[in-house]
DNA sequence: TATTGTTATACTCTATAACTATA
DNA sequence: TATAGTTATAGAGTATAACAATA
């Protein structure tokens, strides 16, 4: 018998499967704003108002800092977001977005949000009791 | 006040959360098995024994089918599976994994569960709710 | 005629290596 | 010396358009 981990198991290949099922969708979701996958999880990241150092995206995509930089370029040649120094070490560039940018990506979140799962399926008593083990889960950026 | 819609959106917003975190870390699992994103999505739709027609594999990317002929093409440069025309229809080709793609399949399922979110922190009641949440969410493919 | 897959072409995404500026 | 970012280069990922084979 394999009772407490198959439970942990089982849910675990449940949210590799959404996880892989949205990632199919990404390109889709992203196209009508013309924005590529990447462009998207850039987006996504950066809250606006709160400048991201290049260096920590590299980190969260996991890619080479060779490569933020060419995705910044083209963030930015389109007017969605800034870069600049970072006061306190000038090594550091920090990006921002725009207002067009903020716009972009409010636009993106709510296109995200329009058709997802159908979590209307769960009672609202589970809905709750699935954002309280999510957020025990996912909400781990001490921030 | 905001009361059903506010737990529908907390959850999808947190599991929007968790896809781009596992987006990001997508890269690192391929690595070490010298394979990209987007080929471990590949490897990840295709279930050994379970021949997938291409045209399914560029829906379900949301992706052009010239993309995935070069897609294919270095796969099965690799040795990782072979393409043949279906015997029932024979403009389609399906691809199916060989012994070696279905070994490293296995692998990167193996490192993708190796060090997943802390599940530890629910309760085996709360494992138990969650698997039984998540099925009703995702297991949506009537296969 | 319509559909599946391929080829040619071009642009984006990505990594490696060498470089500059700052610490 | 070490770190953040850039540039040059090369290969993978991707879309568009034109094409071949099959239905």
């Amino acid at each position: 018998m394999k009772g407490e981990e198959g439970d942990a198991c089982r849910a675990w290949q449940l949210l590799m499967r959404f996880f892989f099922t949205q990632r199919g969708e990404l390109p889709s979701w992203g196209a009508e704003l013309g924005l590529s996958p990447v462009q998207c999880h850039v987006l996504h990241l950066i809250e606006p108002g709160r400048p991201l150092a290049m260096s920590r995206l590299a980190a969260t995509l996991s890619c080479d800092a060779s490569n933020v930089t060419g995705l910044v370029d083209r963030l930015e040649a389109r007017g969605l977001l800034v870069r600049r120094p970072s006061p306190a070490d000038r090594r550091v560039k920090v990006i921002d977005l725009t207002p067009t940018g903020s716009r972009l990506r409010a636009q993106l979140l709510r296109r995200m949000s329009g058709e997802p799962l159908p979590l209307s399926r769960l009672s609202v008593r589970e809905q709750r009791a699935l954002v309280r083990m999510l957020e025990r889960l996912v909400d781990d950026e001490s921030d």
